[in-house]
This record gives structure tokens, sequence and C-alpha cells, in this order.
DNA sequence: CTCAATGCAAAGTGTTTGCACTGTA
DNA sequence: TACAGTGCAAACACTTTGCATTGAG
């Protein structure tokens, strides 16, 4: 894991296997999903680790924390610009990338300095049209 | 308060009083932030009443939960489409009524039926500027 | 009069913190 | 070896819930 040397962390196995399983991870999981996932392989995992792994890895702009679930946080990888695309009923969150030109007139601006957007797409996927919802 | 009879809500004192406080409120409050304002005038006010209340309002549409801070759930009383501008220094948040065109590519939406969108503008406000930030 | 709404307090989530111990660099 | 990182448990913040009481319709 050569990749993980050059952000100047020390590489314990926690974090290893943090690193591991968020790596391409398209999932958006949440803390509790991360630590499932990674305590299967480190039983004595604690919850502590994961939040501090996750905090110093989005301090160093390694990770994104979502704020799409209003119950949760969710942590995003993909560090590259992109949006969400979210079905409504079962909560799958898919990335888009497509690149959308957002003016801002200048009175709605009222004196911000827009520095980023994120834009979150509501629908319905196919598993939950075909299922029928819920 | 001849407008809040139609949505066919029992009028107690405590829910006019939310109401009232919501009614064109741009500030895009917590439950917490309603619990305050309103136990100013109604001090046995529960936060119990608030969560139901607002509740109650979302369900029949007329009020939207907010997911765009990660600390807390923050409520809309404007339910009319709109985008949200925000100070990723002091958190305020801003309306904005730009009418976006967000198309997206068949291959990108995966199956989904598009019902909706949100873009959240990040930026820094005036006043955080000019303070010099923090 | 009835049943929805309220108030209170307890319980439930998700997240953060204090502190002694451990293992990477 | 030093000190960042870990594990545990307690503490926190926000939200939800159970239940007896109240009051709007």
């Amino acid at each position: 894991m050569e990749k993980y040397r050059e952000i100047g962390l020390k590489l314990t196995p926690q974090r290893l296997a943090i690193l591991n399983y968020l790596d391409g991870n398209k999932e958006h999981p949440s803390a509790e999903d991360i630590y499932k996932a990674v305590s299967k392989k480190f039983p004595m995992m604690s919850f502590a680790t994961v939040y501090n792994t996750l905090e110093t890895l989005r301090q160093r702009g390694s990770l994104i924390e979502l704020t799409i679930d209003p119950d949760k946080k969710r942590f995003d990888p993909n560090t590259k610009p992109h949006h969400h695309l979210i079905c409504v009923k079962c909560k799958k969150i898919v990335d888009i990338y497509g690149d959308y030109k957002l003016p801002i007139s200048n009175s709605d601006k009222e004196g911000f300095e827009i520095i980023g957007n994120h834009i979150e797409f509501y629908g319905i996927c196919l598993k939950c049209k075909k299922g029928g919802g819920e």
C-alpha cells in the first residue's frame, strides 16, 4: 500500500484495514458500516479508531463527509468533484460525474465568494420501482 | 390564522406559536432553535411537541427537512423549489431561486426515475470574508 | 365527550472524549 | 524509545417514545 505512505500517517493494521475497505468503495458507508466491515478482520477494532481515522482522513482531504443522510454521516473516499443520485425509498446513493454549469446571479450571491457546489438528484431506483416500492 | 385551518390540524396554542415562528422564516432553524424561540412565549412547551409538530407538518408537505447540516436536522418552511448557498465558515444558509437545467444522461441515471434535485453552493459569506474568517 | 395533542422523563441513536496501554516509526 | 494511535467505557448531542393528562373540535 505504497499510496498510503505518502499521506504521512502511521500505518497501523487498523488504519490499513479501513483504508482498504474505503479504497474504491462506492457505497458511501456510515461509520457503523465501516466499523462492521473492518471488525470482521479486526474483532478488537473500536469505534473510536474508526472515527479518529475518518476525522484524520477528512482533515487531509482524503475523504468527504456527506450530509446526504438525515440520520447519520456518510463518508465518500471519492474526492473528485461529483454529484449524487439518491433513491428516496431505499436510500441507495449513486455517483454522477456530469459537468453542470451553475451560474449564480450577483444578486443571488449576496456577497458570497463561491467555492464549490454539490447537486443531489432525488429519484426512485430500478429495484424499488420494480419491487413496488418501500 | 385562517391559512392554517385549511391544512386540517388541531390549532393548539403551541402549534400556532410554532407556525407563527416558521411563517416566512428564512433562517432554516433546527428543532432546538424552534424550541428556544417558542419557549419564550410558551415556557411549558416541550421538545416532544416541537418534534411532533414538525413531523406532522413534514408529512403534509408544509415543511422540508434539510440534510445540509451534518450535526442536526434543519427545517425550511419554504416549500417552493429552491436551492441553498451555505457559508462554510459560519454555516449561514441563504435561499437561491435560480432555475437550473440539470439534464442527466441515461447512462448516469442507471434506471432511476428522477423526481427532483437540490443544489448546495458552498462559499464564504461577506461577513466572514471581512471578519478575516472563522 | 372524544380522541388528538401535550408534557415529562426515559430511552435510543450516532458521535465524541478521557485515559491508560500499545506498537509504529 | 517516544509519542501517535488504540480500545474501552463514559459522556454527549440530537431525536424518539411511552404514558398519564389536557383541551380543541
